[in-house]
This record gives structure tokens, sequence and C-alpha cells, in this order.
DNA sequence: TTTGCCGGGAC
DNA sequence: GTCCCGGCAAA
């Protein structure tokens, strides 16, 4: 009786395996797979794909297995011929650049990048117009349960690295360094000082007065800095600039398009509960590689003047896991089953009241 | 239908 | 604090 509580307090020490064989003739029958969940390579596995997300990955990019080569090392290291570049090459890039944007973004070839004005509603383009007046509200009347416009706190720091870490990254770095590019397409205008920059886009782009001089920061994402943003805008473009340019360019800026053609849904259900323990175990550099269906983590995400896609997803992200914090059921077999229930006295304490079982972690 | 366990109540 | 259980949701 008394040997039976240590394992429910400590969940490393007590491993039931052995008390199951022994005693356990009458529901033998179930219990053949118990170890089955002790090692813990399932656990990390499971932590990425959280839907039928993996074959999403493969629809994007065919058979060409192009997560294999390119990723790994793409964003990372810095290919030694890019050192002496020149305006020539800088001229390469951004033509490229602004190609490839054009090519991926209908939604703006149509309309010449005036559409999204000062609002700070959550991309307009995207959204059903239907949308409430309050944009800032609810994205998502159906999943929005929780409160939309205030993120529960419980937002992993890693979590927000990987979300909009970009562009705070890119502000600490821009102050160091001199060239500034505008993102926008068919633009690709190169000043030497941010708050230059800033202004351009401001007046040019956005169609905002100088005045304002409130910037949410929003115009960061519309230009990138040139030494740090080159390398990684060249990253992108590397694989293409020899050959066909609209070839590499989805892995550049993917994030503003759902890995699936279903688009919207899907985008916003992706984060739903990205368990914390892929957040915080790796790095966000590291997550690319491994799975470029999260580009999130690719700077050139800024290519692209849509400002707000990339934080309309944040909210979402936050909203989600803390809408539904029910556990997915793990496969672990639990002291209910194990035991039986005729043996409910074997149980973890937990499992005896009904709580998460803690002998059988999942 | 079974199972895991959340939420909440009783003690 | 421990203990129990209604009831929900996933399997």
């Amino acid at each position: 009786m008394e040997a039976e509580r240590p394992p429910a307090s400590g969940p490393g020490c007590g491993r039931p395996p052995l008390r199951t064989a022994g005693r356990d003739p009458a529901t033998a029958p179930v219990s053949v797979p118990a170890p089955p969940q002790v090692p813990g390579g399932p656990a990390v596995e499971f932590a990425l794909p959280q839907e039928p997300e993996p074959r999403a990955a493969d629809l994007g990019a065919p058979g060409a297995g192009a997560a294999g080569p390119p990723t790994p090392s793409a964003h990372i290291p810095v290919p030694a011929h890019r050192s002496p570049p020149g305006k020539a090459r800088l001229d390469e890039v951004m033509a490229a650049t602004a190609l490839t944007s054009l090519s991926t973004s209908p939604l703006l070839l149509g309309a010449p990048g005036v559409t999204f004005s000062t609002e700070p509603c959550l991309e307009p383009w995207r959204e059903a117009p239907v949308q409430p007046p309050g944009c800032g509200g609810g994205w998502d009347p159906a999943s929005d349960q929780s409160s939309p416009s205030t993120p529960s706190p419980p937002l992993p720091p890693e979590a927000a690295h990987f979300l909009f870490g970009e562009s705070t990254l890119r502000k600490r770095k821009s102050s160091l360094q001199g060239l500034f590019q505008c993102l926008w397409k068919r633009c690709g205008k190169v000043l030497s000082s941010a708050s230059g920059m800033q202004r351009h886009i401001r007046l040019v782009h956005l169609g905002r007065q100088a005045e304002l001089e409130q910037s949410d920061g929003e115009e960061d994402f519309y230009y990138t800095e040139l030494d740090s943003g080159l390398d990684l805008l060249t990253d992108g473009l590397s694989g293409l600039t020899p050959g066909s340019p609209t070839a590499s360019v989805p892995p550049a800026f993917p994030r503003l398009e759902p890995p699936e053609p279903l688009a919207l849904p899907s985008l916003l259900r992706l984060p739903a509960l990205p368990p914390p323990s892929v957040l915080s175990t790796t790095s966000p550099s590291q997550v690319c590689p491994s799975d470029h269906a999260h580009q999130g983590c690719l700077a050139p995400v800024r290519l692209e003047p849509q400002p707000t896609p990339v934080r309309a997803c944040a909210p979402a992200l936050l909203a989600k896991p803390s809408a539904n914090p029910r556990k997915p059921r793990g496969d672990a077999k639990k002291c209910r089953k194990v035991y039986g229930m005729d043996h409910r006295d074997l149980w973890c304490t937990a499992c005896r009241w009904k709580k998460a079982c803690q002998r059988f972690l999942d």
C-alpha cells in the first residue's frame, strides 16, 4: 500500500512496468506495449507536425526535395563570393527581389501597394472584407474564444523571437550599419539612413505625411539594412541567380503564403499549439532547416511590403493555445489501461483522481 | 463506446 | 491539502 506513493509524486523514479509484469496476470493482454513511450523519440518528432502538416510542405516543394540541400545552410553562412559585391550585384539582387516578389503576390499586382493605408488593420488584402469593423478584434469568430486583442501573457519568448524577432533584431543591427534598401516592389531605393528610409517609405509608399512621427515601426518592415539584409536577401536568391529567377523564390517569403493551397485557415491554425518544448529546445535559426514550412525564420520575410501578416500571425498564435489547453491525449497507456479497473489501487494517484496520469507521461 | 483528464466540489 | 466525480472531447 504505502509502496504505491512514490511514483505519483516522483515522475522519474517509479517505473511501473516492473510491477505490471509481475502482478498482472489478468490484465496482461492489454499491457503488452507498456514501454513504448519510453524512448523520447516520438515526443520530439511530434512537436513540429501538429497536423498533417508535413504533407503540405511536400506539396509546396515538389519532390525535388527542395527542403533537402538548400535550406540547412541557406540562411546562416555567408558565401565568400558575396564579399566584393559592388553596386552591380546590388542591382541584381534588387531586381531579382522585385521580380520575384511581384510574381508571388498577385494581390499587389492589382493594387500597386496603395490599398493598405495606415490602418493597423490586420491583413486587409487577405481577410475577407466581411470582417467586422473593428478588425483589430477578432480574426476568426469561430475560433476566437480567448481575448483576441490582448494576447495572453504566456507568450514564450522564443515564440516571440520566432515571430517578430527578426524585426527587432534588424533594428538592433541597423544602428550599426549604413545603407538601407527599400523593399517595396519596383523601388529598391537605397538610402544611407534609417530615418531617411522610413520617411521615404512613409511618403512614397504608405502615403503618410512625414509629419506623422509616430512610427510604429511599420516602416521597418519595408526596408532592410543592406549589410545584414543583403546577406539574407542574397541567401534567399543565391540559388536562383544563375538560372531561373522564379525557381527558388518560395522559400524566401512563403510566410505570407500558407503552406497549403487552402490558405488562410490552415495558416492560422498552424500555430495552434507548438509544443513549448520544441520552441525552447531549438533555436529559431535551427528550426527552419529542418522544415522550411516554418520559413518564418527567414528574414526576407520583409521582402514583401506586407507588414500585417507577420503581425497578424502573432495574435492567432497566441490565442489558439490558450483557447484549448487540453492535451491531445498521448498514446501512452495509462494506469487505467495498464492495471485495469480492478487494480485501481495500483494506479497513480492522479489517475485515481481522474487527473492527468503522472506515471505514464506522454 | 471507451478513455484521459479538466474543472470543480466535498472534506 | 487530499480525494472524488461529472462531464467533455478525443480516440
